[in-house]
RNA sequence: GGACGGGUGGUCGAGCGGUCAAUGGCACUGGGCUGUAAACCCAGCGAUCUUCGGGUCUACGGAGGUUCAAAUCCUCCCCCGUCCA
C-alpha cells in the first residue's frame, strides 16, 4: 500500500485537533514511512460509547485509513484508580470476566468507526497486573511529585484544601507507562487528557524510547452543553442507542450547541458551519430544520439511512402531532373486580417514582389516560374486563398497560 | 502525637435548642409559550395514609446521653482539611 506524502497526511491529521505536541515530530514520524502505532486509551467501566468518543475514534479512524495502525487501549487496570477527577474514589477492581464482557461490548460499537483490520484491542492489567512492587517504585522513582502537582486538577485540590490520595498521583504514571509498553508513536486523548499524555512522552524517554506525538482533540459538550459528555452525568447520545433516541436527544440540544456539534462531529468545514448560523440569522433556514439535517446525518451514520429517516417521521409524529410513536412500552396489571386507582397503577408499574410522584405529576397536568387528560388524582382505572390502557407520562413517557385475566 | 476548623437533602450552601421535611441557588420533574431550542412564566422536588383540613414515619457522619423538645447542647467514635511535631 501507498502512503500519502507525509505533509498531505499532516494536513489531514491537523484538521479538528487542538494541539499536537509536537508538529515537527509527527511529520518526522510520517516521512519515516513506518506504519506508526496511535494510542488511545478507554474506561473499562462504561463500555458504552458516546458521541463523545467518536470525536477521539474519528481521528484515529483517519490515522488508520492513512495506513496506521490504532491500539484501543482498555483500561482496566487504571480504572481501578480511576482518572482523578476530583470526587473520584478507588473504584473495586473488576473480575476478570466483567472486563472481558465490556471488552466485548466495546468491539461491537467500536468497529462501527474503526477498521477491524488495522485496530488493536489491548488492556493495560496485561502489564500493569504483572508489576512487582520493585517495579511500581521504580517506576515512580523516574518522575517527581512537583512535575505530578502540575496537573490541573492537583494543583487546584492542592491549594484549596481538598483531599488528594496518593493512589491519585499514578494514575499518570500508570497511564503513561502504557506508551512504554506499546511503544506508541502517538496518542490521542482529549484536551482534558493533555497531562497524561505528556507523561508518556516523558517516561518513553526515560525508558530510552521514541517520545510519543500527543494529539489532542476538543472534549464535545453533552446535551446539557455545559458539562463534557458523559455516561456518569447522562448528558450523552450512545451510538449503540435506537435511532429514535439518538434523532430525539439530537433534537433537544440547544441551538448554539447544534454548532458545535455540528463541528465536531459532521464533515463540514468551518466555512459551511459559518454559512448555516447567517442562514439562520437572516431567515433563510430555520433552526429546527438545521438542527434535524444533524440529526438525521448522525443517526444515519450509526443506524443507517432508512431508519433515520423512519425516526424523523415518527418524531414529528410524535411531537408535532402530538400523536403516538411506534413502539410503547407494554405493562400487565391483572384484571380485578372494581377499579384501581391510578397513582397506585402508575407507581406499582414504575412509571412514577413512587405513588407521591405519581400524585405530583397527575395533579400537575402531566398524565393521560386514552388520550385524557386527567386532573384529578384520585381517580380510579376501571379494571373489571380485560382491554388495553394507554398512558401518557410527561412529554416522553408512553405506555400500553394491559389488563389481562 | 498535639492545636484548630469542618462533615446538612442530587449538588452548593444556610440554620446552631422548639414555629425544621429543614431558607436560598443550581440541577431535576410537570405544565405554559415554542421549534420536545434557548430565554421566560407557573408549579413541584423524602416516603406513606388521608374524609384533601391534615396525620404518621424516616432523614442533618455514627453510637449513646441531657431535655417536655436536638440538625442545633454533652460524651465517645469515624472521616476530611489546616498548622505544629
Amino acid at each position: 500500500m501507498s502512503m500519502k506524502p507525509a505533509e498531505e497526511q499532516l494536513r489531514l491529521l491537523k484538521k479538528g485537533a487542538v494541539e499536537i505536541i509536537r508538529e515537527e515530530e509527527l511529520l518526522a514520524k510520517l516521512r519515516s514511512g513506518r506504519s506508526l502505532i496511535v494510542k488511545a486509551g478507554f474506561d473499562p467501566t462504561a463500555p458504552d460509547l458516546h458521541l463523545g468518543h467518536t470525536v477521539l475514534l474519528q481521528k484515529m479512524k483517519q490515522f488508520q485509513d492513512l495506513g496506521h495502525r490504532a491500539v484501543f487501549l482498555i483500561g482496566d487496570f487504571t480504572g481501578m484508580i480511576g482518572d482523578p477527577s476530583g470526587r473520584n474514589v478507588t473504584r473495586k477492581p473488576m473480575t476478570r470476566d466483567e472486563v472481558l464482557q465490556n471488552a466485548e461490548t466495546y468491539k461491537k460499537q467500536v468497529f462501527k468507526i474503526l477498521d477491524p483490520e488495522k485496530t488493536v484491542i489491548d488492556f493495560n492489567s496485561r502489564w500493569l497486573s504483572a508489576f512487582t512492587s520493585e517495579d511500581f517504585i521504580r517506576l515512580c522513582a523516574r518522575y517527581t511529585v512537583a512535575r505530578i502537582l502540575e496537573r490541573d486538577d492537583f494543583s487546584k485540590r492542592f491549594k484549596s484544601g481538598l483531599p488528594i490520595s496518593v493512589h491519585e498521583l499514578l494514575y499518570p504514571l500508570a497511564q503513561g507507562y502504557d506508551s512504554v509498553a506499546l511503544k506508541a508513536d502517538v496518542e490521542l486523548g482529549g484536551t482534558d487528557q493533555k497531562f497524561n499524555l505528556l507523561v508518556g512522552r516523558e517516561l518513553q524517554r526515560e525508558y530510552g524510547q521514541d517520545a510519543q506525538v500527543v494529539l489532542t482533540m476538543p472534549l464535545l459538550e453533552g446535551l446539557d452543553g455545559v458539562e463534557k459528555m458523559s455516561k456518569s452525568l447522562g448528558n450523552y447520545v450512545g451510538i449503540n442507542e435506537p435511532p429514535r433516541e439518538i434523532y430525539g436527544k439530537l433534537l433537544s440540544i440547544t441551538d448554539e450547541l447544534m454548532f458545535k456539534y455540528y463541528e465536531l462531529l459532521t464533515d463540514l468545514t468551518l466555512e459551511d458551519i459559518r454559512q448555516l448560523r447567517l442562514d439562520i440569522q437572516e431567515g433563510r433556514r430555520h433552526p429546527k430544520r438545521v438542527k434535524q439535517d444533524l440529526a438525521l446525518m448522525l443517526t444515519a451514520r450509526y443506524c443507517g439511512e432508512e431508519a433515520a429517516k423512519q425516526a424523523e417521521e415518527e418524531f414529528e409524529r410524535v411531537f408535532a402531532q402530538k400523536g403516538a410513536p411506534d413502539e410503547m412500552t407494554r405493562l400487565r396489571w391483572p384484571c380485578q373486580d372494581g377499579a384501581v386507582p391510578l397513582i397506585e397503577l402508575l407507581a406499582k408499574l414504575s412509571i412514577t417514582k413512587s405513588k407521591a410522584d405519581a400524585r405530583r405529576t397527575i395533579e400537575q397536568g402531566g398524565v393521560s389516560l386514552d388520550g385524557a387528560r386527567i386532573s384529578d388524582p384520585l381517580i380510579r382505572v376501571e379494571t373489571s374486563s380485560p382491554r388495553e390502557v394507554h398512558i401518557k407520562v410527561g412529554k416522553r413517557g408512553f405506555y400500553i398497560v394491559d389488563l389481562f385475566r
